[in-house]
DNA sequence: CTCTTGAAGGTTTTT
DNA sequence: CCTTCAAGAG
């Protein structure tokens, strides 16, 4: 394949510029991901370089797997060798090989934000701090700041000086770093941290990984922090072959540490350096692109570029304002049937983007109700749920027997009686010997005050090892189902026999599934290798491209990804930009904000509709906003208010009513199938899993007793009468009804 | 030691 | 609103 094929000539000039320092300038959709992954088909083909001595670190593991896809295409071998991960992803590679030159031992657990929370509040109690000054939230983010900034607690200290409030978050970051390390586990800052930290006190390694990576490329640029700077600059130092690739209006991560100043002084750090700017934007409308210009305009101290198009104007950007966050919701909802059902349009080019996660709860209420497909992006993560985070415990402790923590969250899940002064005691044990918590319940009989916990903690302790010895020899899934099968985690579920419980055992069910899945796409599966992958993971990554459904999700997440049609939901002073923001004394909050309005602007090709409420429900309470500053900033002749709140409140677009909202949707598909010759993409059970007479259980309707199915051409109609929610009509691939 | 109950308090955004 | 924490009963 031509290399060149489809760039303009700023793009090829970034594609051939492959020696030394350069910073590319990118505007939102200006296909920078093109010229990241022609550049490295550049170098493979023309420039002869070995793939494996090529890196290129993106923002999401899904970016890194698509930019390999993307490579692999238009190069004829050696795609896989290429290093493509995230930063997070980089270190632990590097980490898992030499983590014990720094007094770790490359078995290392990794700590999600939850772990260090609970680290947090044990420290909060063995220091005896008051906890109304002292926040477990507060001083994690004071210790975070300061990993992203290099500063060290010895370092915090001495800036602490005489200030006495300071000077204990110095002991607290002090006291965390130790029980981490004798955890043998790192934090999510810790990785950086510590690949810096390797890289400094073992200059052979960081020559070693000089030699081997002499081209790197850093996507997101604008979102890397001092940290994250450094090591790409160690990195880079012998050869100087570096290449970022971002653009400063869509910076939007400053409260992780983000440090802006990486990309705008770019050319201070590097004086040799080429800069390219890529301004021509290839997705959006002319309209659109206008908006989303005239918003950023507002910004200071930003790098001044305008983006262009030869697209088309397309039709004006849409807002609509609303009484209540409800009807919002509704319209939404209704638009994507309409549009479903009348354009050739499909669920999967439709995104609602919001500020925040908790509004997401209105959205999934309605899509459910107008049987709409979807999927919500972010808030509770998987791998974060109560039960999945059990099992994943005892995994860790299977790998890694000084994770104390781990230790604890397990000992008495299920209930063997073991309450927490017995804990505190093995704890206290624990310290006074030095040695781990395990060793110290290994130890139980000989610690005086424990009483007859003791031979309880013996039962705990030797289900363990018996469990670490067969472990050797099973694959992760066998574990899983054996530690499944020693604690009779799924039975107790079982006997529970509640709804919740079955929901929690649908979620193992899937854990197991995702090992599997781990296993066959692995090389070498470990468990080690496993609990890794599942630390890493972010949401985003789950999206399937493949899968016919409207993305639901923050203005964050959707960072880097687009849409054909792209709703901003809740724009309003007070939610967007949020309450903090607007109250902030440092006006650069607000200009922060505004970007993520330019990113969410920008995520949208042919169609943006913004719409907000005139008052919203947030935590019980009523407020009145105002519409958004940043919608006010859009200039009026771009706009298109469309009927006023109370016309439309005579004449509904969409049917109020839940019930006639639903029949709509449904018929909405059912149309869309008879007429549309494409392929709707419902993935047709061969047969349901539950007959007429059964009874089912619906996420949103609850349980009920199909009384009819009807098999139409894509897909089963199923009739239900619900206990509660009476008769309902509903497709089988959408309403995932479970016979219980 | 476990479970229930009630009150208090708290909110961006994420690897 | 929803989660989290403390206190009290069994």
């Amino acid at each position: 394949m031509n290399i060149s094929e489809g760039m303009n000539p700023r793009q090829m000039e970034a594609v051939e510029y492959t020696e030394g320092p350069l910073l590319i300038l990118a505007g939102a959709g200006s296909g920078k991901t093109r010229v990241l992954t022609h550049r490295i088909a550049y170098l493979i083909e023309e420039k002869q370089v070995p793939p494996y001595q090529i890196m290129a670190i993106t923002f999401t593991n899904k970016a890194a797997q698509e930019m390999r896809e993307r490579v692999d295409r238009i190069v004829s071998f050696g795609a896989e060798q290429v290093w493509v991960s995230t930063f997070h992803s980089s270190c632990v590679r590097i980490l898992r090989r030499y983590a014990d030159r720094i007094g770790y031992g490359n078995n290392f657990t990794i700590y999600d934000t939850e772990d260090s929370k609970t680290l947090m509040k044990a420290i909060i109690k063995k220091l005896n701090l008051d906890t109304k000054t002292f926040k477990d939230r507060s001083l994690l983010s004071a210790i975070s700041a300061a990993k992203n900034e290099m500063i060290s607690p010895e370092q915090y200290r001495k800036d602490a000086g005489i200030d006495w409030k300071l000077r204990k978050i110095a002991d607290v970051y002090d006291e965390y770093q130790e029980q981490l390390r004798s955890n043998n586990a790192m934090d999510f800052d810790d990785l950086l941290v510590n690949a810096v930290e390797l890289f400094t006190q073992c200059p052979e390694v960081l020559e070693s990984y000089q030699e081997r990576l002499r081209y790197l490329m850093v996507d997101e640029y604008q979102d890397t922090n001092t940290v994250q700077f450094r090591f790409i600059s160690l990195l880079a130092q012998k050869y100087r072959n570096l290449c970022v690739v971002g653009d400063d209006d869509q910076s939007i991560y400053k409260f992780r540490g983000a440090n802006i100043e990486n990309i705008l002084s770019f050319e201070k750090i590097f004086p040799d350096a080429k800069v390219v700017k890529l301004e021509q934007n290839y997705r959006s409308t002319g309209n659109i692109l206008s908006a989303a210009n005239e918003v950023i305009a507002n910004n200071k101290g930003r790098k001044e570029k305008k983006l262009w198009t030869e697209n088309g104007d397309g039709p004006l950007v849409n807002y609509r304002q609303f009484l209540t966050g409800f009807e919002e919701a509704e319209y939404i909802a209704g638009e994507i049937s309409k549009k479903v059902r009348t354009e050739h349009s499909r669920y999967r080019d439709f995104a609602v983007l919001y500020r925040t996660n908790a509004q997401s709860r209105l959205f999934e209420e309605k899509f459910l109700m107008a049987n709409i497909p979807y999927k919500i992006v972010g808030g509770i993560n998987f791998y974060a749920r109560k039960e999945i985070k059990d099992l994943l415990s005892y995994l860790k402790v299977l790998d890694n027997a000084e994770d104390d923590l781990a230790v604890q969250r397990i000992i008495n899940i299920p209930k063997r009686g073991i309450g927490a002064a017995s804990i505190g005691k093995a704890q206290e044990w624990a310290d006074f010997h030095g040695i781990s918590f395990f060793d110290a319940l290994l130890e139980a009989e000989m610690i005086p005050t424990m009483g007859r916990a003791a031979s309880k903690i013996r039962s705990f302790t030797s289900l363990i090892e018996v469990m670490r010895a067969k472990a050797e020899y099973l694959s992760v899934k066998e574990i899983l189902e054996l530690v499944i099968e020693e604690t009779g985690y799924v039975a107790e579920l079982q006997a529970e026999d509640t709804e919740e419980a079955q929901a929690r055992i649908e979620n193992i069910d899937e854990l197991i599934s995702k090992i599997v899945t781990y296993q066959d796409e692995t090389e070498n599966p470990t468990l080690g290798g496993f609990l890794q992958d599942v630390a890493l993971v972010s949401d985003i990554d789950s999206v399937d491209e493949d899968s016919d459904y409207v993305l639901l999700m923050t203005l964050h997440s959707a960072k880097g990804l687009e849409f054909p049609h792209v709703f901003l939901a809740g724009m309003e002073d007070g939610i967007f930009p949020s309450y903090l923001t607007i109250t902030s004394d440092d006006p650069g909050d607000l200009e922060e904000e505004r970007r993520l309005c330019y990113v969410g602007i920008t995520r949208a090709m042919k169609e943006l509709t913004m719409t907000s409420a005139k008052q919203r429900m947030i935590r019980g309470e009523t407020q009145y906003n105002k519409t958004s500053r940043f919608v006010r900033e859009i200039p009026r002749e771009l706009v298109d208010m469309g009927r006023t709140f109370e016309e439309v409140k005579q004449k509904p677009q969409v049917d109020p009513q839940p019930k006639s909202g639903l029949y709509g949707a449904m018929k909405s598909l059912y149309q869309t199938n008879s007429f549309q010759p494409r392929q709707f993409k419902v993935t047709k059970a061969d047969h349901l899993d539950y007959e007429v007479g059964d009874t089912v259980r619906h996420v949103k309707f609850g349980v009920g007793i199909v009384k009819a199915i009807v098999e139409g051409g894509k897909d089963f109609e199923v009739t239900v009468e619900f206990e509660k929610a009476g008769v309902k009509k509903m497709f089988a691939s959408f309403a995932k009804l479970k016979k219980i």
